[in-house]
DNA sequence: CTCGTATGTGAATATGTATTCACAAAAATT
DNA sequence: AATTTTTGTGAATACATATTCACATACGAG
């Protein structure tokens, strides 16, 4: 058996991949240490020497999302755009997640990760409450510039932002694949922007 | 024991909705079979006796949640308003629903009901096509009086109506009841009516 | 090389939960 | 009133899953 052993810095890495590659593939249901060993090639037990229980994985899988999340945000927001283009670019991106078939997007807007324990709801909570933060910036950025309209708070225009991916992710989701989000990701970024912007608008 | 007994008919209608408010109150985790019966004042093995097994409870509150939810759009579409209004309604009474407590759009809207059984997803999937079917006839009424804008197509602004409530539903029970779904209505609800009325707009 | 620690294994244990079954009691039917 | 059917009970069973533990083996420090 050519199998290698690995520190258990390493390991925690792999286990938080397997376990999101899991939720990605098959769904929260089926997240379970079985399944989180059985991708790691290693036994049930052997997952306990670099996590005390499942829970800890979670918060692991959690982490992960949070890092990678950041790293799309502020690929976008370095970038020499106007606000309303970022905007524009960061729903392609998730778009583009969604079909790809990723599920970072419906885990983060999935209530029910995990039992609700309500120090999980928390760190869900505070993922969620980053993306808006990193949006709701770049709202202000506009704002600020006067291509955003500034009779409205930034941060509950984040929500609706939301709003254009999230129901998307979910119908997309039960609908196995048949459901036309690229479409509809044009129609709701064609209400959203001509809503958000400042300015006169022509007739339609 | 003053415990009355019950037909079959009456008690599958108990169980629906007793298990229909364990997921209300404690979140999906929580509906198991104990949890019923016990709320049924009732012992596990008793349900047995109405349903087949717990997958046809589940089903059965499915069931249920379809029937309110129709309820709900007649009402508003045979009420003497213009679609417009009629949208803003719907979505107030909807915003009422989740500050309130009610589960239902929290269900609708969450991606893993139970298990994900092919059926149960195909079962959700026709209760959120069964929504955005009355939203988009109220969108197109709205077209065809030409308060409404023509040039998108009535479903996939319908799944941004949606886009209003959901995130909104998810937030707010992540938070606790501490976002201010009211407000986030108010903003969003502008910034819709905004981007899908016909015609000219006055500068903001 | 040797020894001690880190990592992995297989079996055993614990727990939560759905389901079945033999029996009891109520309600309906005759 | 007697009997048959329906509804409820308590215990037993089945199963999935997390977790623990005694033991084994690789790896690095000395």
């Amino acid at each position: 058996m050519a199998k290698k052993r690995f520190g258990t810095d390493i390991r925690q890495e792999q286990i938080a991949e397997a376990a999101l590659d899991i939720v990605r593939s098959q769904g929260i249901k089926a997240l379970n240490v079985a399944a989180v060993a059985g991708k790691m090639n290693m036994v049930p037990s052997a997952l306990y020497r670099h996590f005390k229980g499942k829970s800890e994985i979670v918060t692991a899988v959690l982490e992960l999302i949070r890092m990678r999340l950041n790293a799309h945000f502020s690929q976008v927001a370095n970038q020499d755009l106007d606000p309303l283009e970022k905007l524009r670019v960061l729903l392609k991106q998730h778009i583009d997640l969604i079909s790809s078939n990723n599920a970072i997007p419906r885990i983060i807007f999935s209530e029910e990760v995990l039992g609700g324990l309500p120090d999980k709801r928390q760190q869900l909570y505070g993922i969620i409450e980053n993306v808006l933060g990193n949006v709701a910036a770049i709202i202000r950025e506009g704002q600020r510039k006067g291509t955003i309209r500034s009779d409205l708070a930034a941060q509950n225009m984040a929500v609706s932002f939301l709003g254009m991916i999230q129901p998307a992710a979910i119908i997309w989701s039960l609908s196995g694949g048949e459901f036309d989000i690229v479409k509809h990701s044009r129609t709701a970024w064609e209400l959203f922007a001509d809503a958000i912007q400042a300015g006169v608008k022509k007739v339609k």
